[in-house]
DNA sequence: AGATTGAACGATTTGTTGATTATTCAGAAA
DNA sequence: TTTCTGAATAATCAACAAATCGTTCAATCT
């Protein structure tokens, strides 16, 4: 089994630098199993077809960036309101930068979540489980109070949409999505009603 | 000036029900001209280009939507809570319903927002007094409490994106979106701090 | 046997051509 | 003059052919 995952290995490995050079769709099968130096037709031995070539590279990826998340969740020494904050920027900031920066990259988020909306799917389930660890331990604390965690994160999630895959929804630049981000994280921690505003700054005072 | 009103009308109203009959695509400007008995350079003394055309049929609609809007973020006897509730719930269900049963509207919905990306930017703005408004009303009574209303009204409406053009963003039903919506309204209401909940119950238990 | 190939197949894309259509504008009609 | 026309224009679309590419699988190799 070792060799097969090696194999896969240099599959992926050719696949994410004529990815990245050329475009998804700009790359063939054929040129990613010769760079391999095998046949086109004994790719599909290692992987089911040319999307799941791109699922695993973005995998790959991802998994990288859980990590980071999962650290920021449970920073000790910060509060639950900037743990939240440092998560829900850090996904901000990475996604607008790596889709900015690199157009290939943008094709490939494209291509995904359209055509395996499962995987998008996966990613906010993976999030919501760092999201309700975190919610969690900030009541153990005190900090925050729900009833529901599974659905809260949810919530959550889903109010922050936005910010998740900015340059698909909007045509916003960072600074003006950044600001609405903290907006939208302060009303969703401190809610509309009267004490919060007093709550709000009392905490700020605090500091 | 009035006899050129009467014109536009008669455009506009030729327009509509090609548009709804055969779609935005598929009806030409010869068409609407004909139907005006006039020649189709003559529609461009009246509206600049045929998206116009549509974007007036748009304007006209939506008015009547907003009037509808207005009546709700006002109505007497009900707390604040209520009518944003139901505020926000009337828009994503006018909403999804007219997409969801008439492919024209959906198609004139599409073609607008990708090249006349003001006009949904127009509609914000209009929900956005009536939200202001609301908040206004809701602060004297004092049911909400919030800094900068114009602000806040904006976090909201980022919030809610989601909810605004449903089946744009995702393929969710209409009951998992208004489940989706109640949650996060009740979240933006009450945040997530420790008293929110208490709150939240108290107000429910005293109904 | 199992692993690998590469030609064959069907789907998708690309390139090309012709027609349709939004828009303009010089001039006709009022 | 002002209002309108309809032919001219340029952009877009539709249809078809050719080529390309993802995928499969019978045959070949180890």
């Amino acid at each position: 089994m070792a060799v097969k995952d090696t194999v896969r290995e240099c599959i992926v490995d050719a696949a994410k630098k004529r990815f990245s050079h050329f475009g998804y769709a700009k790359t063939t099968m054929a040129e990613v199993a010769s760079d391999c130096a095998m046949s086109p037709g004994n790719l599909y031995r290692f992987f089911p077809g040319k999307l799941d070539i791109a699922e695993a590279i973005a995998t790959e990826d991802y998994s990288r960036h859980l990590d980071h998340l999962r650290k920021l969740a449970i920073q000790p020494g910060k509060n639950a309101r900037d743990r939240l904050h440092d998560l829900l920027f850090e996904e901000l900031r990475r996604t607008y930068h790596k889709l900015e920066r690199d157009p290939r990259a943008f094709e490939m988020a494209r291509v995904i979540s359209q055509e395996r909306p499962s995987f998008a799917n996966w990613m906010l389930e993976n999030e919501r489980k760092i999201l309700i660890e975190l919610l969690d331990e900030a009541e153990r604390r005190g900090e925050f109070a729900t009833a529901d965690k599974q659905f809260t994160a949810e919530m959550v999630q889903s109010a922050t949409m936005k910010f998740r895959y900015p340059q698909l929804w909007s045509k916003l630049t960072l600074p003006k999505l950044e600001r609405e981000l903290e907006g939208v994280m302060n009303l969703l921690i401190d809610g509309l009603c009267p004490d919060a505003a007093a709550r709000h700054s009392a905490a700020r005072a605090a500091e």
